[in-house]
DNA sequence: AGCGTTAATTATCTTTTGTTAACTGCACCA
DNA sequence: TGGTGCAGTTAACAAAAGATAATTAACGCT
């Protein structure tokens, strides 16, 4: 069931969409809660579900064959997360996803969404928005490997989402970046030692 | 013009429209041919426009501040190729696109095509097929380069796209993998002359 | 208080990459 | 034929990252 105030947050993050058509949207949505270390999405569900977190923060990661495990990607408050393999590839996850806080969110089930969405131009359109938005979230993070250093992606986190690092474990920002907590926590103390001019 | 063999074509690339549709949405569209080394969106470019390739190739690439010349994109055959700034972002082009080889292209004006999407249900849900394979290709790009070492990457991109170290200077794969040149150079000796087992 | 767990840092060593520059091979061309 | 330009390789050195292990710090627990 949707409060008053969950309408009101809800209007301040689909400015695009009119009450009636998020209504249409969330009425189908039902609040979910994770506690902190509970698994998500399982590696190898299939399920199509798809999740708008309005509080915490989710951590997909895989173990290598070597053992090694690596942090794929971290959403937090205002954001979508699902298993891209399940929801665009139509194959069993390759990732686990993990609440590493206490998370709260907002769950559909993509299957029936999908048929109130094509039903419902105005809704089709928004659907191309969050797309979009996912895919120049997904070229903006594939162009920094190409662009930047490691130190330079750390300084960028650092920048755009500063209170990150007191949420997350910097071993999982590390395979983040695309190096490793020993790597990292050189880095960190290179940037702090750096001639300050 | 649409010729018959141009309908044979995108009829089997685009297995899921109807014909009808087919011919709506590309009815608006307009063949275009871009001699090799030609620039087809300049860097700082806002004109919003799609390009379908039917042959040759395109790379996107930058100029760092430190003068570094970066290859951000590698398009060829049967895919799509956009600015994503101008696209999706609304801002003008990061990057310069060039063709490698002899290209020709079929191109869309993106904001006639958007008003005839949006008022064609089945052919917007066509655009979200695009959209998701879009995102798709752009998150296992973002995966390698958590998941695998630069000498991983190249081995990935030998497998998958063989051919391409014919059509491509090295130099421009290697910072495609956002690696230097020199050390493309090193992984391929360390390659050919590793033991066999 | 003492124990055990785990994250983070530090140390040591190896491997890889970046940087710069020299060298090689090749195409183009006057 | 010799020169020019450029891609690719190689060399030499510096810088950074990976691997492994030891150390430190913080926390929960009995």
């Amino acid at each position: 069931m949707l409060t008053p105030e969950d309408i009101q947050f809800y209007l301040g993050i689909f400015k695009d969409l009119s009450f009636t058509d998020l209504y249409e949207l969330f009425k189908m949505a039902q609040a979910k809660r994770i506690p902190a270390g509970d698994v998500y999405i399982e590696q190898g569900a299939t399920a199509k579900k798809l999740g708008f977190i309005r509080k915490g923060l989710i951590r997909a990661h895989c173990v290598k064959d070597n053992g090694d495990n690596v942090t794929l990607m971290l959403r937090w408050e205002n954001q979508f997360i699902a298993s891209h393999d399940t929801l665009i590839l139509n194959q069993p996850s390759r990732f686990t996803y993990q609440a590493l806080e206490d998370t709260t969110l907002m769950e559909l089930d993509y299957g029936r969404m999908e048929a109130i969405l094509d039903s419902n131009p105005k809704l089709s359109s928004y659907r191309n928005v969050i797309l979009m938005r996912m895919l120049s979230e997904a070229l903006e993070r594939m162009e920094s490997f190409v662009l930047f250093t490691p130190e330079e992606r750390y300084l960028k986190l650092l920048t755009e989402k500063p209170n990150i690092f007191n949420r997350v474990p910097n071993k999982y920002l590390a395979t983040l970046l695309g190096i490793t907590p020993v790597s990292l926590s050189r880095i960190r103390k290179r940037i702090t030692q750096a001639p300050k001019r």
